[in-house]
DNA sequence: GACCGGCATGTTGTATACAATTATACGAGA
DNA sequence: TCTCGTATAATTGTATACAACATGCCGGTC
């Protein structure tokens, strides 16, 4: 981890290797690619009309991210999510995403603080009209706005990899309930409380909005989604040494 | 970045790249690769006597780590920590490494705790001789048992990578004052208090532990270590579209 | 009929060849 | 002498060829 400035070149939209790299990720985060599935380096490479080497690299980056498992000698397949892991990642989350609310009290800049109170404006609007889609839209990109906001780019990296990380599940919940509306209503306290200069607030709010979100998502059946132990790797490894 | 199991075929020994990866992750938190080095595919082949494309993959890697810095076209460059990126790591480590004590008080096993135990009174040994090698690889090990303990695969690897991040820094700093000391002291509560069930405080005196380290480590000068600002971009950057 | 071994096939691992891009050096012109 | 442009070299990006390994089928043997 912590690797900042990863995004501006790793993800390099120019080259074949970041093409196929931001491709696979999208496609596995969007479900294309389900669990388990295996991903072969000519078939993918045949898809893109690339060669097998941007395949390759591509693969070592999507391990690093934790988005697929590489057998040696054998193949990548996608990797799962269990449900301990989102607890895992939303405890994790609740505690540097107040962190981040902490840091950008003090460091957001105006057009940031701008952005941000036009984005609940508009989730407002999308909520009465239930627009999900741009509801899960502006969610994350309210998320993001805090990210930026706190002046560190390793805080920043690190809490996009998570977010993103869980954003396979969260798609599923937040479009089920009326967890929007609750959601944009936290944002709104913890935008206030930014405002404000209020760093401890805003601290406690981002954390409260976590553990609301991960419970929200229990209520809202997340063992269905990916059962008690979707276990990405079980006994079936014997080529440990 | 929440990539648990990468670790175990990430970093294969077994295959040419898996090699490569890790000698050069070594050789960089090391100190053989300097800060701002460039590394040439070629070169690094040759040493190792390898090709260039198990070197290449490896490259992928180190960035995606943070250890490296690709630029499309141009090359690999050891990236440098700022002084502000020391100062997050430590931030966000408290919190992390505060979460892991707390969780850790719940999880942690028998033999895990025996380790613990032998690990601080171990270190209490060679502090009296002053055996600062031991006592610095005694430091890392306690951390390490800390992340196992915790019962999250997630969490761990995440500390675990935050904390490889800063070996750099720390090695120096712990060396050479009474910091041993003091942080073994510190230890030997979080210890207590996990062994007391006090899950409340281990998080405490865990939180406390990396804000005391990141003081002690200010107050030794790690502006002369790393500069006010070691930039590892400044706007040299002509590259970006 | 069950088990074992080896060949055939497919897939990944590595090396090498070639293309594209960037850096460097040198010389011509002002 | 300085600047600019072109040619040349060096380096990375990509494709392909070959090697190593894993898997599955098939026939043989007990």
């Amino acid at each position: 981890m912590a690797n900042y400035d990863k995004k501006y070149d790793a993800d390099d939209k120019y080259s074949l290797r970041g093409r196929v790299f931001q491709k696979l990720r999208e496609d596995i985060l969007s479900g294309k690619y389900k669990e388990h599935e295996e991903l072969k380096e000519v078939a993918i490479g045949e898809e893109l009309g690339v060669s097998r080497t941007p395949v390759r690299e591509a693969f070592r980056q999507l391990e690093l991210e934790g988005l697929i498992r590489i057998v040696p000698n054998k193949g990548a397949y996608v990797t799962g999510i269990t449900a301990k892991d989102v607890k895992d990642i939303y405890m994790i989350r609740s505690l540097l995403e107040g962190l981040c609310a902490r840091l950008a009290t003090e460091k957001i800049s105006k057009e940031q603080m701008e952005e941000m109170e036009e984005n609940i404006y508009l989730a407002d609007f999308h909520e009465e009209k239930g627009h999900l889609d741009q509801i899960a839209e502006l969610d994350n990109r309210f998320h993001d706005i805090l990210y930026e906001a706190c002046d560190s780019k390793l805080l920043e990296h690190t809490l996009r990899d998570f977010h993103r990380y869980v954003l396979r599940v969260r798609q599923k919940t937040l479009a089920t309930n009326t967890r929007g509306r609750a959601s944009n209503d936290e944002h709104r306290k913890i935008m206030e409380a930014i405002k404000a200069g209020d760093a401890e607030l805003a601290e406690k709010l981002a954390n409260q909005h976590m553990i609301n979100a991960y419970d929200n998502m229990v209520k809202n059946g997340l063992k269905e989604i990916y059962g008690e132990n979707t276990e990405e790797d079980t006994e079936s490894n014997t080529d440990k040494k």
